[in-house]
RNA sequence: GAGCCCGUAGCUCAGCCGGUAGAGCACUUGACUUUUAAUCAAGGGGUCGCGGGUUCGAAUCCCGCCGGGCUCACCA
């Protein structure tokens, strides 16, 4: 790409804008200064002036500031884009000096200009500036890819997401409703009170999930650290230190696993802690959280995502795994005890488990196998096996389950939740039983980390956790089909 | 990791039953003072992702590699 000097100085339009910038220092131009006083965006000013009729000239001086997208009637009409919108600009010859037609002439698509004149309204009803001064702030040696069809190649709006932004208006507006909605999601946690908070990315033992971390090095310590799949064992902590009773983080997580149109090696994530709740709070507030953040962003709670329509408005339905199960294949898991009889219930539903595999992880894999998909609309999916549910509270009343909940809108798991362990003793004995697991070769097992259960030792309040994956959360408001399109820079494989 | 599809000018795309590469926009030069995908005239621009093979001849057919997309598997 252009980022190679020897193909750029061979790049006919860089060459010809190398020439332009030339001329632009001869003239005593200086195409990249400091500031400009900018008065006025585009929004602004089409909002102010929307009662200004076509042919109307105000006596109002505005300075405003973009980059140049349209020029037409050699340099007469220029679109100029701001962050805000388009506005006008017009270049009279008559009342520019020479100076400024000379300047006027070296402009190229793609330059960013600041423009001071007044607003007028054109016969043909467009807004615009009539320039009695114009100032390059940034002279472009780039061409913009093509204005009437945009920059469409997902690669190029992936891996230079920047002219992606400039070209597509919707890419724009996605990431903009992203930023919007963590904002709108954090205000709301504040405003119940709850505290938020930093935790380490670095881990010595990645912990609180279960999935392949990232690993790395730290040289004066000389050890192996970890990037984190979860903040939750530190979040723990601190509210084992009482920090606060409620305390959030939004930040990301790393899992180093497959890339897929759902799957980001880096994604962002809530998690959140409440003292003194079960997981019963954490569906209320799940719902809760969700369906305002769509009143906010959206001014609805209906959203559509592709063909489909979803209403987040509460509240939501609550089944359990083995119920939801049930009903799709006929098979009733809560009546089957011994393990072999759970794998062969899961075989004969044609589903691939493992040898080892105890009745939790069965049930798992036909539930993921045959419900999770057809969980379109919102839903807390309840009762999770213990085997893989090891910082969840036992279900108060089935020891195979455990407290915890899966949120599922769209087919996608968008919120796990539970009762957390405060029992250090169990907590230990569950750690000891993902350890067994890891060394019968489930690398994704979680390890014992003994200064959590240690920090559990001097004693936790009873509390409800609560993780939301916002990316997904993100694609759904958006209507978004990839993670990718969420994300402003995308994991990609280096080129060349 | 597996299967299917894609990669041609700066961008959006045609060409792909093999015969020396095309359009629109963009670019250069000129015309044009009320345009808005401005218009009109002329011109320049491509190792057809990379490497190998088949052939008198390959963008086109075959093989390998690189990059991307989708689906599946793991996962949020």
């Amino acid at each position: 790409m252009a980022e190679e000097p020897e193909e750029g100085e061979e790049n006919q339009f860089r060459a010809a804008r190398l020439q332009k910038l030339a001329a632009l220092k001869a003239l005593g131009v200086d195409p990249y200064p400091y500031e400009w006083p900018r008065s006025a965006e585009a929004k602004e000013l089409e909002a102010r002036y929307a009662e200004l009729p076509p042919d109307a000239v105000t006596e109002d001086r505005v300075s405003v500031a973009g980059r140049v997208r349209a020029i037409r009637n050699s340099g007469m009409f220029i679109d100029l884009y701001d962050a805000s919108g388009k506005i006008q600009i017009f270049s009279d010859r008559k009342s520019l000096d020479e100076a400024q037609l000379a300047l006027l002439g070296l402009l190229d698509l793609g330059d960013i200009i600041g423009v001071e004149g007044i607003v007028r309204r054109t016969r043909r009803g467009e807004l615009t500036v009539n320039a009695s001064r114009i100032a390059v702030l940034a002279k472009a040696l780039l061409p913009l890819p093509e204005k009437y069809h945009g920059l469409a190649d997902l690669e190029t709006r992936y891996r230079q997401r920047y002219l992606d932004l400039i070209m597509n208006e919707e890419s724009r507006a996605v990431l903009q409703k992203r930023s919007r909605i963590i904002a709108t999601m954090r205000r709301l946690l504040i405003d119940r009170g709850f505290l938020e908070v930093e935790t380490p990315m670095l881990h010595v033992i990645p912990g609180g999930a279960t999935a392949k971390p990232f690993v790395t090095h730290h040289n004066a310590l000389d050890m192996q650290l970890y990037l984190r799949i979860a903040p939750e064992l530190h979040l723990k902590r601190l509210l084992v230190g009482g920090l606060s009773d409620r305390l959030f983080e939004i930040n990301r997580n790393f899992r180093n696993e497959g890339i897929s149109p759902r799957h980001n090696p880096e994604f962002t994530s809530l998690e959140l802690y409440q003292a003194y709740v079960d997981y019963g709070a954490m569906m209320d507030l799940t719902e809760t959280l969700i369906a305002e953040i769509a009143r906010e962003v959206l001014g609805e709670t209906r959203i559509r995502y592709g063909e489909r329509e979803i209403e987040f408005a509460g509240p939501w339905p609550r089944e359990s795994m083995a119920a939801l199960v049930k009903r799709e294949t006929g098979v009733d898991f809560l009546t089957i005890a011994a393990d072999e009889d759970a794998r062969a219930a899961a075989r004969r539903l044609k589903i691939e488990v493992a040898d080892g595999a105890g009745w939790g992880r069965a049930l798992e894999a036909v539930f993921a196998a045959r419900v999770e998909a057809k969980l379109v609309q919102p839903i807390h999916v309840t009762g999770f096996p213990r085997e893989i549910s090891p910082l969840a509270k036992t279900d108060r009343g089935d020891p195979r389950l455990t407290e915890r909940f899966e949120t599922y809108i769209n087919g996608w798991e968008v919120a796990n939740a539970f009762s957390e362990i405060n029992d250090p003793l169990d907590q230990q004995q569950r750690f000891e039983a993902q350890m067994a697991e890891r060394e019968r070769g489930d690398e994704e097992a979680q390890r014992l980390d003994a200064d959590y259960v240690q920090a559990l030792e001097y004693g936790m309040p009873p509390a409800g956790g609560l993780g939301i994956g916002i990316d997904r959360l993100v694609m759904l408001l958006t209507d978004s089909p990839s993670i990718r399109d969420v994300i402003a820079f995308p994991t990609m494989r280096p080129k060349g």
